[in-house]
RNA sequence: CGGGGUAUGGCGCAGUCUGGUAGCGCGUCUGCUUUGGGAGCAGAAGGUCAACGGUUCAAAUCCGUUUACCCCGACCA
């Protein structure tokens, strides 16, 4: 491709729109524009990056032996209906009517189609397993669009679902898909981890969701080096302590502590670390009421835990300051333990602390050198608090790390979750129908662009992975334009090439030396080959990796042999 | 949906408080010069100042209404 010829606008100024990396680098690189909030267009070279994902994906799919297929973006509303998800699904569900006043969504996902053409489709199990993939545009009407196509409202999936006769057959399949996501992660050539996931609303029982890990992504996963243990932080066990409890010191004593009401405030006063301070949590509990939820004042409450335990309310919400007053006789912050008449909940990290300090249940009041079984009972310990870095692992193989992650892929196994609400049966060999089970399983094309762009930056521009990069190696001529030689040594490094099978970009712009270097950068293919007047007098080109520090100089006889090797894939 | 902010040429911004001929940088076009890290000079095109309504001799500027977009939060296969 002459660049000369594609319409490419880089801009040297970020748009005031981008917070995140890859949103700034897409806008100036020229690979996305934004229509609306959450709405994008995919310029050329975006969408050769894109088009590299689907590939990628689709040969895997292809590989284990899924059916490619495509779906209407546009649903009925009577099938959505009958899963339930026409109310579900909430206001992320874009409604619409035709003419005649017949109601529609533009699907979401797809659970409810592919049921439906599998229970139209499928009568015996001697059809199953199967299973189905597209890669299509999905719209969700999110709340807050942001970061440009990382989560935009409009984005390309690729989809699958399988179904089967009985579990173990989804669990096979499930195991395969597992297999060809980490391959297309792999080829990408993206930092990545499984973890165990939440199957959340979408019902069923196993998921694993593949981050890309990249400092600004929005979830946190944490794994064991030691073992194979790997999970989304909002599901991973945090183990109690090993060893025994410290044994009680001193008698507990009333401390005062004006106005202190957050725990770093109290820990700081009263000389403390904050690990022996033990802040209370009120929640509001199913059914009116609270429950207390004590932790250690350094630990986090885990969401999904603490939902888990009979009477806290769904979802997790902290009780107001009547309720707070109500359930302990004083303001937020001087909440405690000691003689607290709710049901308490005590995470294991908190309940092996001795000699600690918690609120006293009076304004402006804490405790000291509080022990459990002294001062109060022995505490119902439970797991609670989000994982931290170093925390055992589950796994027994070490210590837990803690990345940040971007979910690019969602595998589950659905159960029968929608054939039971949609009736899709086949016979089985007694001639009996069974509901079949399904898996699906989700890989956002788009946003594993935007993702691979957040892992791989630096502050000129993107970094492409060999394989992702929308060409694998760019020539820049320097003075195209006045200087012979390098137009024609230019030209026919470009021709030679192609010719071999590697994917150029050629700079042919008249355009300074300066910009055409920027650009370069700024775009990130993995090859970057300069001609030039300069190395032309010695015989020579110079060759410089994106990722390198320092250009080569290659024989100009030699060159399109050698860089053909280097860039072709 | 709650809170905060923004809207002026393709992009980034000033001008608004204190009403009086719409400006700067980048980009674009033409010409000449220049050419290894976003060149110089000369010239040019391009804006109903988000929209609507009001106040005024006069509104980008003051008042009102609306819309769009962004940020934080809640939300989120």
């Amino acid at each position: 491709m002459r660049l000369s010829k594609l319409p490419l606008a880089t801009l040297r100024e970020t748009p005031a729109e981008a917070e995140i990396a890859s949103h700034r680098l897409m806008l100036r690189s020229g690979m996305v524009r934004r229509l609306a909030s959450g709405l994008f267009t995919w310029m050329p070279l975006g969408w050769r990056v894109a088009r590299i994902v689907e590939r990628v994906t689709r040969q895997e799919m292809e590989r284990i032996g899924a059916h490619e297929i495509l779906m209407p973006a546009v649903h009925p509303a009577e099938l959505w209906r009958e899963s339930g998800r026409w109310e579900d699904y909430g206001d992320l569900l874009l409604k619409m009517r035709d003419r005649g006043e017949r109601e529609y969504c533009f699907g979401p996902t797809h659970e409810e189609v592919i049921t439906d053409i599998a229970r139209r489709e499928l009568r015996s199990y001697r059809q199953l397993p199967v299973s189905f993939f597209q890669i299509q545009t999905k719209f969700r009407d999110e709340i807050r669009p942001r970061f440009g196509v990382m989560r935009a409202r409009e984005f390309i999936m690729k989809d699958s679902y399988s179904f089967h006769l009985g579990e173990e057959s989804l669990s096979d399949i499930y195991g395969d898909y597992r297999q060809a996501y980490s391959r297309v992660f792999e080829r990408l050539g993206l930092n990545y981890r499984v973890v165990q996931a939440d199957s959340g609303e979408i019902g069923g029982s196993r998921s694993q969701e593949f981050h890309v890990l990249a400092d600004s992504g929005e979830d946190l996963i944490v794994w064991c080096e030691g073992d194979d243990f790997a999970a989304n932080l909002e599901l991973a066990p945090a183990l109690p302590p090993e060893g025994d409890r410290e044994a009680p010191g001193d008698a507990m004593t009333e401390a005062h502590t004006p106005g202190m009401r957050t725990i770093r405030q109290v820990a700081e006063h009263l000389d403390q670390p904050l690990e022996n301070c033990l802040k209370t949590l009120l929640v509001k509990a199913e059914g009116g009421g609270v429950v207390a939820l004590v932790l250690r004042g350094d630990h986090e409450v885990n969401e999904l835990k603490a939902t888990g335990l009979p009477e806290v309310a769904k979802p997790l919400a902290l009780a107001n300051a009547q309720e707070v007053a109500q359930a302990a006789s004083c303001p937020p912050g001087f909440v405690g333990p000691v003689n607290l008449s709710v049901t308490t909940y005590v995470d294991h990290a908190a309940g092996h602390r001795a000699n600690f300090a918690c609120g006293a249940n009076r304004r402006d009041k804490h405790f000291v050198n509080v022990n459990w079984g002294r001062d109060l009972p022995e505490p119902e310990c439970v797991d609670l608090r989000n994982a931290v870095e170093g925390d055992r692992s589950p796994g027994g193989g070490g210590s837990l790390q803690i990345a940040r992650g971007i979910e690019v892929g969602h595998i589950f196994q659905l159960g029968d979750k929608y054939s039971r609400s949609m009736n899709a049966v086949v016979l089985d060999e007694n001639g009996a129908e069974q509901h079949m089970q399904m898996g699906c399983y989700g890989l956002g094309v788009t946003r594993t662009v935007a993702a691979a762009i957040e892992q791989n930056h630096d502050e000129r521009g993107i970094i492409w992975p060999e394989a992702m990069a929308p060409f694998s190696l760019v020539i820049v001529a320097l003075n195209i334009a006045r200087d012979e030689e390098v137009r024609a040594t230019a030209e026919q490094l470009y021709a030679e090439l192609q010719s071999q099978g590697v994917e150029v970009l050629f700079d042919d712009r008249d355009a300074s030396p300066g910009v055409k270097l920027a650009d370069a950068d700024l775009i990130g293919l993995p090859h970057r080959v300069v001609v030039s007047a300069r190395g032309l007098k010695q015989g020579t080109l110079e060759y410089k990796h994106r990722r390198a520090d320092d250009a080569e100089r290659l024989s100009a006889a030699e060159a399109a042999d050698l860089l053909a090797d280097r860039a072709r894939r």
